[in-house]
DNA sequence: CGGTTTATAGGTCAATTGTCCTAGGGGGGC
DNA sequence: GCCCCCCTAGGACAATTGACCTATAAACCG
């Protein structure tokens, strides 16, 4: 493994930093303090807070996309893959009741700042939503598949709002449950768990 | 009706900016734009943001205790009142594809910021929970009331936020759909919508 | 009328923001 | 040695922010 490099570091940190506080709340101060280097060292690596924002969104699409991999590779069957996908919020529960979903939580609010990066984020749910739809067609469920995807994914949205909102994590291990539940009330005979 | 005094057209301008662009965005100069008055005339009616953030919030409180208590008074049956809550979805397609959930949006802003004030935006939330489970009571459900309601705000949420994210408008029509078929599968025989 | 309260405008204030410049350190190649 | 290039530090910059003060106008009341 390569070592990692400064620039590496300074979108580590501000991914961190976009999600717990907000894109526009965590300022250059703030991700300059946390990776441990000078204010003015910034523009060196990034010219714009927006070129960062590039970064962090890039850095989560491989992120996801390495993550969907493993997922494809581990799983036998496309409803065990599902069950990947719906049991990330119980390995994110403790960050989820703090920070929301972090997908969510930053479109929504590049939504609201008319900021031109919105639509990239938002590519961060389309890749869910094509891996899903997959699994969902692999389980003969046709052309409902994208739609199953989409209901999927906003179910799992809301629960991670209302899991902040209440600071509930028990709500998250519910939820989980009734989810997997509707899982396989969507799976045709053929296909079980 | 009395007179809308300057405090109210504040509030009211402060509540639709802050749904608009986020409560951290929307700044004063925006406000007192948005009404017509000076940035200096701020001061005399609301000493920091903060006590605007406070007015914007118990006006919205008491905007959803009166629409609960007509949809109490309006609708016969406890399903069908569900159902108006259901139907706000589609009431607010439009803004809900440009801004999301104003409720949902605001408290996990508001959580990120570690504002004080997200216990009270939060309430809102409890405001729909407590009514909603009341109506599940009152449909026989008994203890799975107060989980019925809150998984029925966390698919509320979760279409809102995916409706923004991708500013699809029939997502919300497709899964309101969705939310009225569940809530006939929760109706005890002897309660028909 | 006069005086008090209520409301408004305009401006100042320190702090913070993203952006940008410049001086210099440090290591590798000639 | 010397030069060059990658990297870093520290500060300056204008703009914007929430907060605050003061002078004045309008309305009300005796």
């Amino acid at each position: 493994m390569a070592q990692e490099t400064t620039r590496d570091r300074i979108a580590e940190a501000a991914d961190q930093l976009f999600y717990e506080r907000g894109f526009e709340a965590a300022s250059f101060a703030d991700i300059a303090a946390a990776v441990g280097i000078s204010r003015g060292n910034f523009y060196y690596h990034f010219k714009t807070k927006d070129e960062i924002l590039e970064a962090v969104i890039a850095r989560r699409m491989a992120a996801t996309r390495a993550m969907l991999n493993d997922w494809q590779a581990e799983s036998a069957s496309p409803a065990q893959r599902i069950t990947c996908f719906i049991r990330i919020l119980i390995a994110n529960q403790a960050k989820i009741t703090l920070y929301g979903c972090p997908v969510g939580s930053l479109v929504t609010e590049l939504g609201k700042l008319n900021h031109a990066a919105q639509a990239q984020a938002a590519a961060l749910f389309t890749l869910f939503q094509d891996w899903l739809s997959q699994q969902f067609q692999a389980l003969g469920c046709g052309a409902r598949s994208g739609g199953l995807a989409m209901h999927l994914l906003a179910r799992s949205q809301g629960v991670a709002t209302l899991a902040q909102a209440f600071g509930d994590t028990d709500f998250i291990s519910r939820e989980v449950a009734l989810m997997q539940d509707w899982l396989r009330d969507q799976l045709p005979p053929e296909h079980p768990l």
